[in-house]
DNA sequence: ATCAATCCTGACCGATTCTGTACAGTAACG
DNA sequence: CGTTACTGTACAGAATCGGTCAGGATTGAT
């Protein structure tokens, strides 16, 4: 029940370039020396935010990444639905054949519903922006 | 990003014992078939569960499990914390030696605290009574 | 006493997933 | 062109997951 390095990697990145002067780009290695991921690592989580369109890249010398998606619509659940996928808190539980309807079962899976939905809610209200409150233009440095 | 199949058994199982009349043990094998559960998997759970104070059993012939825990008081951070370790949605990012205070990492540490607590206390919320509603006395058969 | 039902404990194992590396591109700038 | 930097994919070691298994301990019934 935790979120993988990946997810963590990846918001983290995404923390700092959200925190960084609008315009600017910044280096894949410059990210990962910052925020203390391994560079090889994080090089592709980047390439899969940028693939999602929640980054933008410029490639070549003087290239780098930059935060695409707007703070304060960009969402928790967005960045790490990019990085592992669907969200699913729960796997529906084995169905079994048995013809009757089974109570217990449809109980279950209701409160399963019910977690999957207060979670996920959970994690689309956090939004990125929500975090930079008072630093604007006051870049990581 | 999902809980684990114990965690889901184990919910199952909770869930299971707490819409039984008061009073009845039920065997481990029935649960599993009920369920859907592998049955020496779900001993397992059961086991823990049980040596957490949320279960209680009988041993010997005519043994069983029964619903120690009150269902109003019985939250799903308790089963999930039960059968997987501590709740850690996330874990800290890595320190690295640099003196200098770190503005990025510090805003990272916000929010991943944030979740923490936000994730934690929907857990917390979420209680076993809640979805045993309409169904007083009358047993999953 | 003995036997069978049932829980108790912990070791074990195969498969999947996670974390990270390596490498062979491709694009842009100077 | 040559260097810088992103792109994409394949690969490998480690950890975790999902589940089995064997052996004990406890109790009720005969």
């Amino acid at each position: 029940m935790r979120i993988s390095r990946r997810g963590e990697y990846g918001l983290a990145a995404v923390i700092y370039l959200a925190s960084q002067p609008s315009g600017k780009v910044s280096l894949s290695d410059e990210i990962a020396g910052r925020c203390g991921i391994p560079k090889t690592f994080l090089a592709q989580i980047l390439a899969r935010l940028r693939s999602k369109g929640i980054l933008g890249s410029v490639r070549g010398k003087r290239g780098g990444y930059y935060l695409k998606a707007e703070p304060n619509r960009l969402s928790l659940a967005d960045v790490l639905e990019a990085l592992e996928g669907p969200i699913t808190l729960i796997r529906s539980i084995r169905d079994d054949h048995s013809a009757e309807p089974d109570f217990v079962k449809a109980t279950v899976k209701d409160f399963f519903g019910k977690l999957q939905t207060r979670g996920y809610e959970l994690l689309k209200s956090m939004k990125i922006a929500e975090i930079l409150p008072a630093q604007q233009g006051k870049p990581a440095e």
